[in-house]
Parts: C-alpha cells; structure tokens; sequence
DNA sequence: CATGGGATTGACT
DNA sequence: GTCAATCCCATGC
C-alpha cells in the first residue's frame, strides 16, 4: 500500500476530459483508526475491502468528492488518497469547473481535483484501470521518477503520526508545502 | 428514528 | 487566524 502511493505520484488521472499528474497522494489502512475501513465492513466501507484497483470516492464534510484508489487484495480495506494533480490536459474545462484562472489552484487538493475532473460519487467503486470512466496510468513524458518527501498526514484527528502523505518536491501544486 | 462527526474549502476578521 | 456550509453514514436509543 505504501508503495502504491509512492509509486502513484507521478501518474497521469483523467476523467470527462481532463486530466492531471499526480503530486501528492496519503495512504490509509484498516490497521490504523484514521481509515475509514477501522470500522470494519460495513456499507460505506464494502467498496475499500473489495479488489484492488478501482475507485473509493466518498463525501466530505457534505460538501466535497474525495478519490481514493482500492490498492490491497480484496479482503483487506486499504486505499491512497489522491490529494493532489498538476494539470495536463483539458485545462479550459477545470478552469470552468472550477470557476478560477489560476492554474495553481485548479486541483490543489483532494476536494479541488474531483471538481476540476469533474469525478462525483457516481464513479464510486468503478474500475482505475481504463475500462471505467476514471483512468490511472504511466505519465507518458518522462515524468515517472519524481523525487518525494514524506511527512505526516493532513487534516485527521487519528493516527496523525504516521508519516504516509507523500509528496513531488518541488510542486506548486501540492495541497500544502512545507 | 435522531444525532454527531468528518481524509475540506473559501470567505471573512 | 476563525468559521460555516452541508450530507452521508455509523452508532445508539
């Protein structure tokens, strides 16, 4: 799990004609209480104990769209955060989803980038791997090896020690520097 | 069936 | 720096 989330940053997402690269991302598992699978199986939670590789998207303080990625065999409920995406293509139309200019702040955070794509509960529980609407994959330039830092993870009560968000360095388009 | 708490954001002092 | 918006869902009576 850790690795996928150190391995995600860099990867492309898109979504309804838009898409970003991965520059920060947290991971979450049902070990630890800030998960949400702690609780154990339940209705919300079937979607994080399912199979690897789709789309865990829930709502947030009633008001924003989070995306996760499922990334343990099934059984296990485990998935990374996408917290944030550096714009690639469909720039025009996350600008209008997100009724701002700047590019800085089109998807600066895991509430911001679900808006900016355009991604809502609808695409909750659906495939990462291109056979659904939200796709996962490689940055085709080579954007792959991006250097991280780790620290501690952002805006949770529980388990805030563990040092799980992961981050490009650098990027403007992180949900918060250092 | 009622209640309370968020893996956040943007507006405001 | 503070704070409200707003809704889903787990929990408890």
């Amino acid at each position: 799990m850790l690795e996928v989330a150190r391995d995600l940053v860099g990867c492309v997402v898109s979504h309804a004609g838009a898409s970003g690269v991965i520059v920060e991302t947290e991971a979450y598992h049902d070990s630890e209480p800030a998960c949400h699978a702690f609780v154990g199986l339940t209705n919300r939670t079937r979607t994080l104990f399912g199979p690897p590789g789709r789309a865990y998207v829930y709502r947030s303080y009633g008001i924003h769209a989070l995306l996760n990625a499922v990334c343990e065999p099934e059984g296990i409920g485990a998935a990374v955060l996408i917290r944030a995406l550096e714009p690639l293509d469909g720039i025009e139309l996350m600008r209008t989803r997100r009724g701002l200019g700047r590019v800085e702040q089109l998807s600066s955070g895991p509430g911001k980038l679900t808006q900016a794509l355009g991604i809502d509960l609808t695409e909750n529980d659906t495939p990462l791997t291109g056979a659904g609407p939200v796709a996962i994959y490689p940055c085709p330039t080579a954007r792959g090896d991006v250097e991280l830092v780790v620290s501690q993870r952002i805006g949770i009560t529980k388990a805030v020690e563990l040092p799980w968000r992961f981050c490009a360095v650098g990027s403007v388009h992180v949900s918060r520097r250092n």
